[in-house]
DNA sequence: CACAATTAATTTGTATACGATTAAATTTTA
DNA sequence: TAAAATTTAATCGTATACAAATTAATTGTG
């Protein structure tokens, strides 16, 4: 019993939460390549398959992402023709954003990958849901704190 | 109930992951900021608090790190004073790393910063155990399964 | 209405991440 | 033992992330 025992990388929680994140994410890398996208984009290509159109600042408070971060993201989208980026009528400072045809009609060919996902990290139900809410419980006290600190944006 | 339900964002369990490593690492921010360290750095440093002296191989293998990522890091960790970087004089293809006196001394200015996030993670005993085992479970699940496609380095 | 404050996206700068390639040292093998 | 194969770091290219500063548009207010 060492009285530096918190600091030791066992004792860390976010250290495997992190781990985690990445490993599987680089799971995901070689199906997502298949469809020419990355983790980052295809989480971004999931909230528009819901929700069609979108803008900017809405799609960053969903995942959690900065414009600086979506800017250059939703460029390279742009780019591979699965979205549209423009300027709002009614209010020049938003960015409206929409699937294209193509964007949509991708969605079809991603249907496959969850399911490959779930078979590497192979819990049981029960295993993910207790999972899964513990994750949100975490992520709800964490954010909930910026209260205390700095204001919310 | 649709077909691209598996596709939706509630239901993906990577994504909340990938949210709570993110934004948990965002509060550890501030508090790695007055030691002088990124969230990364501050791993690579628990690591050599508790071994001392290592190599960037054994490192990398440890903080599931590339040398791609962890030689500029180190690097910068030696520009900041806390570690010195050495070729191995019996195997020049390694590179020996170890703390300075002030890397080892910087453990005591960082004591306090597991209790801090303890507070903002804000979980049981009971929920912290849990989750743990859960996420150690995916992972060692999700790495295990490097081996069916291509080959463990 | 004019000007200050606010809002939203973009740009800039720094720091990971990681696959692929390269370069150097060591080990294996023909 | 000389060449081939392997090992290990470092380098390169691409893609996030995010804080801070900037720019442009809109809103609030005296």
């Amino acid at each position: 019993m060492d009285k530096y025992d918190s600091l030791k990388l066992k004792n860390q929680l976010c250290f495997p939460i992190y781990l985690c994140s990445k490993e599987i994410i680089r799971k995901y890398t070689p199906l997502l390549n298949e469809i020419n996208l990355t983790y980052t984009q295809y989480i971004v290509m999931m909230y528009f398959w819901e929700v069609e159109e979108s803008n900017l600042k809405d799609l960053g408070k969903t995942l959690m992402l900065d414009s600086s971060t979506l800017t250059p993201l939703l460029k390279k989208l742009e780019l591979k023709g699965y979205i549209e980026r423009n300027r709002s009528f009614t209010d020049e400072r938003n960015l409206v954003i929409k699937l294209t045809k193509e964007g949509i009609n991708l969605r079809c060919k991603a249907i496959d990958i969850p399911s490959k996902i779930g078979k590497r990290i192979n819990l049981s139900d029960s295993d993910i849901k207790t999972l899964y809410s513990l994750i949100y419980k975490v992520l709800l006290n964490v954010k909930e704190n910026d209260y205390e600190g700095k204001r919310d944006k």
